[in-house]
DNA sequence: TTGAAAGCGCTAACAA
DNA sequence: TTGTTAGCGCTTTCAA
């Protein structure tokens, strides 16, 4: 049972292959007749063209690297589906690759992709080095990097950015009319870029709602619901004890939450939370989370289909793009009760 | 900057083509000069062999299919995880796809990795049909099925199965031995064929236990949150009312508990609660969830590990495999208290 | 309006 | 111990 080729078709259809390659791409006037040949054959045949044999010529795959740190995150899962979506309305195939968050790993299903000529790259891990993008550069291969914000990067790569300041900004905007003068934050680890940035957006938003960052309280956490539990004895032991606070995640906010209930405290009213993500459960618990909401499904598609322009004008010059965040209102704040 | 192929290192190492090619694969003996000689140039040159020249010949791109219905769920998301391992660790890239639960998605989506002459396939996706696995056989691509229990797909593809009687089985045991005799079953869309084989397990092991399976109340859910929430009100107002519960899965569970204690009840005592899946929620809720845990991440690999024995010998008769389950005792569950 | 033939970068007979 | 050569299945000049 041999696979069904070109010259198979050419042959039953008795037109030469050139000819049916024209049929199939419509790269040149076909008789009508004999185009009505080719494709019967085609069809009684069941011939599908080799992937592989084009672009062995073109030197193209329609395929694109996407490199993630963590598949499990669920911020990322909804990302994948957005660039899957694009790809596949674009004849696009993506290979996945999960980093683990490990640099070796990644570099090593980096130069997989590399050998397999994917047409672009979508790197969505924490976890990158310099070098990495090198060797994207050194292939030429078009590159959008997502939420990585080493200086350098949108020299050799598109970066698509999330702007949390938009939203934190609309958060601070909400506790302090809702009458809390003393918010707190904890933050995600703060080697990793995208928790240093939240943390300083933060801080910049104070004071433009006439707060001193001088006197926020920032207790550090792990951007998991074990830091948010954590941190909860050193925030109610703070004098002036904060009224609320900004949790660097959802699960953050989750972990603070639960430990706050589990102290006894009233919620909303003796403390209030904002998260940020908008994870799924977020609206599923008691009270009900407010937070700020990221666009994940729409990072996807927009970082794949600037990858898709990058790959149709090689020209473009690396440019940087964001996408906005905004707040979700439920039901995790209200305004702070007297004399606490 | 044109690409340096083999050409250009035979050339600079002043021997042939097949010499070079000969040195890479280790496919024949090459006096050991000549090898460094050729080792030489493919160094200083750069040179990497082009994956899609290989395929061209070989007929094998050392690539597999993966299909999945929602990459968003938490129980996929590590399963992909194993066979992403397993795939880098044996030199494969794999291909993702999202089905959405979309049947026409999944068969195009289907059709473009066979077009791309993936070397296996890997459907991991509900909404599947025969028509898809007969695609994959017509092109003879080994597949592995995973979860997905239709009659006749043993006959064309390797199926795993998750053996869920054992850790059902094991959750009956646990509640009839804490003192438990009425026991309900929240269950998932029952037209699911996961849902009904849990349903299925839990009533066969009823008895075993001493128990009347007539006496069972079933109410169906939805495999969400929302619907364990909803199915606490019949809960509640059947008579004799049930003291324990087992939801179909872990969300579910949640809505149980989190509509339990909404109603008032103190929990385990009035109502025991057990999940299936061991999501990563699961012990961090309070109370923490009893659950039957699934092996996501070794389903994953055994998946990749049965299509890769699968690719190597090819002779081999579609099989079956199960993987068991077992029950995490946490704090969900408790004896009954008296006289509810 | 169509065909012949070269070539994409490799592997593997077959020869030497 | 190594080289020559014929493909793998397509696309694309160039020619007719």
């Amino acid at each position: 049972m041999r696979r069904v080729t070109i010259s198979d078709v050419a042959e039953r259809a008795g037109v030469s292959k050139s000819t049916v390659s024209h049929v199939i791409n419509a790269t040149r006037f076909v008789n009508h007749d004999t185009r009505q040949r080719v494709l019967e054959a085609i069809n009684t045949l069941g011939y599908r063209p080799s992937t592989i044999a084009r672009s062995m010529v073109s030197q193209h795959t329609r395929t694109v690297g996407l490199l993630i740190s963590d598949v499990g995150n669920p911020f990322y899962s909804e990302v994948i589906l957005g660039v899957d979506d694009v790809a596949l309305a674009n004849g696009y195939s993506v290979f996945l690759g999960n980093t683990s968050y490990d640099l070796e790993r990644g570099m090593r299903l980096l130069i997989s992709l590399v050998d397999r000529l994917v047409d672009g790259l979508l790197l969505m891990s924490s976890s990158l080095t310099v070098e990495m993008l090198q060797e994207a550069a050194r292939h030429n291969i078009p590159t959008v990097v997502l939420d990585w914000g080493t200086p350098g990067v949108e020299l050799s790569a598109v970066t698509i950015t999330i702007d949390f300041e938009s939203g934190i900004d609309q958060a601070v905007h909400h506790l302090v009319e809702l009458g809390h003068r003393r918010i707190a934050h904890v933050s995600g680890p703060l080697d990793l870029w995208t928790a240093r940035l939240r943390r300083d957006a933060f801080l910049t938003a104070l004071p433009r709602h006439g707060l001193d960052p001088a006197e926020a309280l920032i207790i550090p956490g792990d951007l998991r619901i074990e830091g948010g539990q954590k941190a909860i004895p050193q925030l109610l032991a703070a004098r002036p004890r904060p009224t609320a606070v900004l949790a660097a995640n959802d699960l953050t906010a989750l972990g603070l939450l639960w430990a706050a209930r589990a102290a006894g405290l009233n919620l909303p009213q003796e403390l209030s939370v904002i998260g940020v993500d908008d994870i799924a459960l977020a609206s599923k618990v008691t009270p009900a989370l407010t937070t700020i909401s990221l666009p994940r499904y729409e990072i996807g598609r927009l970082a794949m289909e600037t990858l898709l322009k990058l790959l149709r004008e090689p020209a473009t010059a690396p440019a940087r793009h964001q996408v906005a965040t905004r707040l979700v209102v439920r039901a995790s704040t209200a305004a702070p009760s007297e004399g606490v």
